[in-house]
DNA sequence: GGATCGATCGGCT
DNA sequence: GCCGATCGATCCG
């Protein structure tokens, strides 16, 4: 009795308003038969080709191509020739929009984890986007594979919702771009959470060092 | 064909 | 905070 695969129309929608659904849900790799499996806690939307700061702001190529597609399905890229990042497809065939997934809480397989991990610490398991592809053993093989099924191991399933207060944004981390595309806030995390890759909270020190 | 670069991470100063 | 690893895609000529 597992929670419900999130389907297609799920992810056939506004980018920004799946990317803030997603917080909360748990993303699940079938493993060996095992399952392994973490909570969103931070994303970040990727949309259109006139986002300076996307893939597919210089069109459409053999690696992001999986942008393009329809919705629902993974767009796997490696990056610095080691480490994976994983995205989630969204809108419409023909408009290149996804989320990048950044960072998860344990959930489920933590030593199977660990162990494709060096051991590495709880909070540090899923905490960043590299770290939790090659904890869920996520490489270019799961470019371009459907997540509204089971049939390529990997999904996302309903789970505890986010309230609106719990929720931040902030403009995307280490991107490239316009001054525009720098600006908009499409990070989402989960307030204070211990497993976000980057700023987690306002910094009430800063505001107040910034203020006459 | 060759040069450059990157939605990262871990180790070190 | 800074630096190097490491390699496929992309861009330039």
């Amino acid at each position: 009795m597992n929670a419900p695969i999130l389907n297609r129309d799920f992810y056939a929608a506004p980018t920004l308003q799946v990317a803030r659904a997603l917080l909360g849900q748990r993303l699940v790799r079938l493993w060996q038969g095992q399952r392994l499996s973490g909570r969103i806690v931070e994303v970040e939307a990727y949309i259109g080709r006139e986002d300076q700061a996307s893939h597919a702001r210089r069109g459409r190529t053999p690696r992001n191509a999986a942008m393009f597609g329809p919705p629902g399905h993974a767009y796997v890229y490696l990056i610095y020739g080691m480490y994976h990042c994983l995205n989630l497809v969204t809108e419409t065939a023909g408009f290149p929009a996804a989320i990048l997934i950044r960072a998860l809480e344990p959930l489920e397989g933590v030593a199977l984890m660990q162990a494709q991990r060096g051991q590495a610490a709880w909070r540090d398991l899923l905490r960043g986007p590299g770290r939790l592809c090659q904890a869920l053993h996520i490489d270019l093989s799961l470019n371009g594979a459907d997540v509204c099924s089971p049939t390529h191991g990997l999904w996302a399933e309903a789970d505890a919702a986010v309230p609106e207060d719990r929720v931040l944004t902030t403009p995307r981390i280490h991107v490239r771009g316009d001054a525009e595309s720098l600006a908009r806030p499409w990070r989402f995390v989960i307030c204070d959470h211990p497993c976000v890759s980057g700023p987690a909270s306002l910094n009430h020190h800063q505001s107040l060092s910034l203020s006459p």
